[in-house]
DNA sequence: ATGGGTGCAAAATGTTTGCACCTTT
DNA sequence: AAAGGTGCAAACATTTTGCACCCAT
């Protein structure tokens, strides 16, 4: 029995583009796409930004209120073993996910006062990792780091406050 | 009652010098410097390496046997907050801490495949966020970066993989 | 006496696992 | 029939919290 999964398809963009991808790999081990691992990756997809496992759940829920927690951790588990899953640690406990295809490489810069998330594409890292390399032979392959710090806005505000206080 | 919590002093060297700002920093804020801060505090100084809770506390309780784990967890968010403590996360779950003070702010590169960590000084991480601040304005207080990838050895074994494969 | 600190046990949190049942091949 | 996949519940691991009691000021 098939659940539609992906409603989308009827706009005609590329979409799910990264199916294709998983049940090929899923195959190539003789594993499944069921309507849950379906499920899961078009919620994936169609995520702007990261997102939790209770969140991706919950979206999930939406299409099929009987899928379990513990399928999508399975779910989530696979795509991960096959490349296609970035996981991002905030430092807060909470692991969040996102599709490597959709989202592309990239960074963060993240403010420790405001909490504001800054990307930081992979070009811009690049000159960093080159170094790395040559000068000390490693390859990196860094998908997603996060650079803890102050944004700009931060910066004034915590200088006016060292001010008020010296005042 | 007072519990011997650093028989290192006689050494001579500089040790415990984080002891001090620890001190002044629960006084500014109305707490104490107890025996079992103390014993956390000495087992951290004594690491060579970063240590997960489970072993400072193993270690702290071989100096006194009765110091509970959440006595442990209490110390260890105490001197986060007074920033003397680096928290790094390889990803397994497992926090891992050291005193910023020791070892200074350092970095690692981590190996996918061997698992091995390459220490990367701050100095050499300079650049890139100097370039940060003047391209995004950010002002990067990274602490502790991982940073994945190959080492060179494994770099080579996969490559010699992949002749074999084709051969 | 006031308030911080500890040990202990319970709770909360996030994740994994065992298992009976269902589904696809 | 064989093997994979699911939901459910229980188990797990790590961390946090409530509380009675202890200790320093």
């Amino acid at each position: 029995m098939m659940v539609v999964a992906n409603k989308r398809n009827k706009e005609g963009k590329a979409s799910m583009c990264c199916q294709q991808e998983f049940i090929r790999k899923l195959r190539e081990r003789g594993f499944r796409l069921t309507p849950q691992r379906e499920m899961v990756l078009s919620v994936l997809h169609d995520l702007e930004d990261h997102a939790t496992v209770e969140e991706i759940h919950a979206r999930v829920q939406k299409l099929n209120s009987a899928v379990d927690l513990a399928t999508v951790y399975r779910t989530l588990e696979l795509l991960q073993e096959f490349g296609l899953l970035a996981v991002i640690d905030l430092g807060d406990g909470l692991h969040r996910y996102e599709l490597t295809s959709i989202h592309g490489s990239h960074h963060h810069l993240q403010c420790r006062r405001c909490g504001k998330l800054i990307r930081l594409e992979q070009h811009q890292l690049q000159p960093f990792l080159e170094a790395l390399q040559q000068q000390l032979g490693f390859q990196a392959e860094a998908e997603h780091l996060i650079i803890p710090g102050l944004c700009q806005a931060c910066q004034a505000e915590e200088a006016a406050q060292a001010h008020a206080c010296a005042a």
